[in-house]
RNA sequence: UGGGGUGUAGCCAAGCGGUAAGGCACCGGCCUUUGGAGCCGUCAUUCCCAGGUUCGAAUCCUGGCACCCCAGCCA
């Protein structure tokens, strides 16, 4: 494929002609294991992953675990699982930042001995109070000019857990007047007696990720430190900790993150529909996340293609979620198996076909691969087709089966209805009569004549039945981005359909395989299957232009 | 309000002083044993607005306007 211009290629295309880092591209992923990753989250893994590998370069997974009350051994999992489902592979090079905790301390006790960092005694309220507003300036602290030896001696002591949480802080000093507030003596450490998962009770103080994040780029050697918009004024902080310290300066680029229509992307609203169970868990089919995307049955490729065609820009945009599920059929289009399946079965008794008789048609399985082959489907007296592809009544322009009328039972014949029957209460349909024309099995000369359309069926002797998990969009605003993002989910996110009847080749499907029910969607055997009890989630429906002429 | 950003079609997004790419969506048509796929076509005389520079401006300059982010011991 053709790569995409933007502004970060042509940044790096820049540095390589200047030499600025020897030619060199070195990115990384820098996620906070608070959470399961998301296809935002995958924007910027192919985005960073994909530019060390058009440019020859490497990229890293560094865990940012600088704030254990939050983070998760079963998130740092779920995320490198989810970064390799996607296809990128970061070698030998999965780092953390608590790895750095020994180095970044020392670079701290550095910046005391330069003037350049004191120890606070303010509460959290004081040290707020004392930044100032947008249009004030902030205040010193009255810590500001402990002397270098009264610094290292606190700090010390902070680090040993003579101080109870909270009582005093690490700060740089730079400025209380600047006008960009991250400036103001930002928080470098603060104290924590909570274990780590990763360092456990080594440390009690640990650093803000403000501190802790630019000099893991620093240490890590990266070049291009991709990150989104809102860090884009921590960008000042970021170079004068390095500048200070005199250490290795990688350049921070800013870019704008994904919004996708009729989702939520934040982690924090992800996390509240997981635990309040408007969902069941993170790995939900109807949720933005990795997992849930897999679940549902989309592919990596597809993500990554979706990525490649959304670009890279800085400006805020919202992207909408038919671009993505246009780059799932795109690549399911030309992989996945076609079958036929009956969700809503109506029953249909071919009169005049001979009893007992069964005939094994063959059918196609990818029209896009002919590699792919053929492989024989039952046909007999009695099928089972979509409810919806027959009407008493036929709308304009419905090219479905209505008494009187012909259609095409794909690969079979030509049939006709001659009867309907009813339930003589409801007065639902409940069966059809039909007559078949011998003449036009699929392939023989006859089959040739035009007919208005052609449906799907199955072999009701043969049919398998199975459940389908019908899902729809979780929210029903195309921006459920306000505070009554809750009120805007669709209730009818989720359809199970049982006794639904499928092929026998369906059989011998496995978990997480991928087909398109012929005429109605992509669909892929969910994780809840059992032996002879399948269970398939939609993945995505196909076009539909029938829908939208009838909606008109 | 001080600071930092961003404004090109319904939604994304190229463009970098030489006369508005591409994708999605939408709308037509062809084709089709999936109302799928594929193919063809339509879709910005104008780039947030107003001035200016220039033979020539979405691109440069000046001044506005709109929207987003920042006042966590979160990331």
């Amino acid at each position: 494929m053709k790569i995409r211009a933007n502004f970060i290629r042509e940044i790096i295309d820049d540095d390589s002609k200047t030499n600025k880092f020897g030619g060199k591209v070195h990115t990384r992923f820098p996620p906070e294991p608070n959470g399961y990753l998301h296809i935002g989250h995958a924007k910027s893994i192919c985005l960073n992953f994909g530019l060390a590998r058009d440019y020859n370069g490497l990229a890293n997974l560094r865990f940012d675990d600088t704030n254990p009350a939050k983070e998760e051994q079963e998130y740092v999992e779920s995320i490198q699982q989810d970064v390799r489902w996607l296809g990128f592979d970061w070698e030998d090079r999965l780092y953390y930042a608590s790895d750095y905790f020994d180095q970044l301390y020392d670079y701290a006790v550095q910046l005391i001995k330069k003037g350049k960092a004191y120890v606070c005694d303010l509460s959290a309220d004081q040290i707020r109070q004392f930044r100032g507003t947008f249009t004030e300036p902030g205040k010193n602290s009255p810590d500001r000019d402990r002397s270098i030896e009264e610094n290292l001696d606190l700090f010390e002591r902070m680090r040993k857990g003579e101080f109870p949480d909270g009582s005093r802080t690490l700060r740089s000093k730079i400025d209380m007047a600047s006008p960009n507030l991250n400036l103001r003596d930002p928080v470098m450490y603060r104290i924590l007696h909570a274990s780590h998962q990763r360092t456990g009770d080594k440390w009690c103080i640990y650093p803000m990720y403000d501190w802790a994040h630019g000099q893991s780029d620093s240490i890590e050697k990266i070049t291009h430190s991709i990150c989104t918009l809102e860090f884009e004024d921590h960008r000042p902080l970021y170079d004068w900790f390095v500048e200070q310290l005199g250490i290795y300066h990688p350049q921070q680029i800013e870019f704008a993150r994904l919004n996708l229509t009729y989702t939520v992307m934040s982690k924090r609203r992800l996390l509240q529909l997981v635990e309040d169970r408007h969902v069941n868990g993170w790995n939900d089919p109807r949720m933005p996340t990795i997992s849930g995307l897999r679940r549902r049955g989309y592919t990596p490729e597809s993500i990554r293609l979706f990525a490649d065609r959304i670009g890279v820009s800085k400006s805020e945009s919202t992207v909408d979620v038919a671009l993505l599920e246009d780059c799932l059929r795109d690549d399911l289009n030309k992989r996945a198996s076609r079958v036929m399946a009956v969700l809503r079965p109506l029953r249909l008794v071919i009169e005049n076909y001979p009893e007992g008789v069964v005939e094994e048609l063959e059918a196609i399985n990818n029209p896009e691969d002919p590699a792919m082959g053929t492989r024989k489907v039952p046909f007999s007296k009695i099928v089972y087709i979509e409810h919806d592809d027959f009407r008493e009544n036929p709308p304009k322009k419905y090219f479905r089966l209505s008494p009187g009328v012909e259609v095409r039972l794909r690969y079979a014949y030509i049939i006709k209805c001659v009867g309907v029957i009813k339930d003589p209460q409801s007065g639902e349909v409940t069966e059809l009569r039909c007559t078949y024309d011998s003449e036009t099995k699929s392939g023989s000369p006859q089959s040739a004549r035009k007919v208005k359309g052609t449906i799907h069926w199955v072999s009701a002797a043969h049919a398998l039945d199975a459940e389908v998990r019908v899902y729809d969009r979780l929210f029903m605003a195309e921006n459920p981005g306000g505070e009554n993002w809750k009120e805007l989910m669709n209730p009818n996110s989720l359809q199970v359909l049982t006794k639904c009847k499928v092929e026998p080749s369906l059989a011998k499907a496995k978990i997480q395989d991928r087909f398109q029910f012929e005429r109605l969607g992509y669909f892929c055997v969910d994780d809840d299957s059992r032996e002879g009890d399948k269970v398939f989630n939609r993945t995505v429906t196909l076009r539909d232009t029938w829908a939208k002429i009838e909606k008109a």
